[in-house]
DNA sequence: CCCTGTGAACCTGTTCACAGCG
DNA sequence: CGCTGTGAACAGGTTCACAGGG
């Protein structure tokens, strides 16, 4: 909790690994899976062994020399590394159709983050209900936020207006924003943004098979 | 169309940048936009002026030395890269929550993808519509495909059915998925996957703000 | 003198290969 | 003897800095 980790700056491209590590870990766990190497971690996300080691070297050392890695201990290990030790309350502004369905996403708690309240302007969306959760006005955000001491959101609004919200989220102190808008947010240091530019996805796979050939 | 370029491995990075640059360039001549430097188009991206013409330096010369790109050529130019010139047709398998989101979101037909048609296995899902859209039982994909000559689809079904549908997308001529579920698709050569999975950004992101501080 | 286009230096992440411990 | 953990070599993308055209 107080652990302070000097985190040396981890690459991002192997952070992005280790959340595939975990998962994929706990399918296996679900499989009654033991003892693991990790060339046998690797090769089912097409990486290496020598990837795997790497990556879990950022952190300490986890497995056996001459064994390999006990799967459950790793899962623990990798759980806390990624904070998905404990459940992690998150919010969501903009109950569009994208909204909605990530309100709904599986995804999201089976990884240990819980949606805790839902926001939007529109008053035919106000009062109506995702799941379980009634869609509330964005200006009783920040007393949620504050309230639960909320550090993520997800941003769904129209892009438009997503600089404006994400401002909002950053002055009632959110720490980081997964912002599905397309365009690129501006906002201040203390706060994290991480951009799912969907159209953009699908626009850089129709420009990788138009190159081969 | 035969144009046959030798693309020699343009970085990946790259290419999700030139869609940010054909993107923001939409919006600024949308403003009535004329002529931009490098930098102009770069700071709003939080990029660096080298950063741009080094990118767009991979596929030929597009601006004028001492002046800067004139932003409707080079919008041009970069959909014409991006294959964004022309409409392409993409189909949808898994009509859940997401898929159906996905299916009325409005940045792919702003970026030039066109749904036509989607797809599921459940008898309830079956005959209902998405817009305009009937969803269609999966054992009619490959002759949609064929018919269509269908080159993208997206994957929106469970995580555990995702890897079968893969393989039924490959055989049916598909060439490239842009899956939404978690795991890693194997898949044959000539086919390319982008992975779009939304917990792992999530946790990304909660990753990054527990190790600042 | 401005801004592009680009060789060259730099830097950061990946891969190799092996020392080291079980 | 196997598999981890890790220095060292490598690769590839980014940044620098400037030549060159307008």
């Amino acid at each position: 909790m107080e652990k302070s980790r000097m985190t040396k700056s981890i690459p991002a491209p192997a952070v992005r690994r280790l959340t595939l590590y975990l998962q994929h870990l706990e399918e296996l766990l679900a499989r009654g899976a033991g003892r693991i190497s990790s060339r046998e971690l690797a090769e089912s996300l097409q990486l290496t062994g020598a990837q795997v080691r790497r990556d879990l070297a950022y952190f300490g050392q986890f497995g056996r020399r001459g064994v390999g890695y006990e799967a459950a201990s790793l899962a623990g290990n990798l759980r806390e590394i990624l904070g998905a030790d404990k459940t992690q309350s998150i919010i969501l502004v903009g109950a569009g159709d994208l909204g909605r369905a990530l309100a709904r996403y599986r995804g999201f708690p089976q990884r240990g983050f819980k949606l805790v309240a839902a926001f939007d302007v529109s008053p035919k969306k106000i009062g109506k209900k995702i799941g379980s959760l009634t869609i509330q006005h964005i200006r009783e955000m920040p007393a949620i936020v504050k309230r639960d001491n909320i550090r993520l959101a997800l941003l769904t609004t129209p892009a438009t207006v997503a600089q404006e919200v994400a401002d909002q989220l950053d002055l009632a102190g959110v720490r980081g924003i997964l912002s599905f808008a397309p365009g690129v947010l501006q906002t201040s240091k203390p706060l994290a943004v991480g951009q799912v530019d969907l159209a953009s996805n699908l626009q850089q796979l129709a420009f990788s098979i138009a190159s081969e050939e």
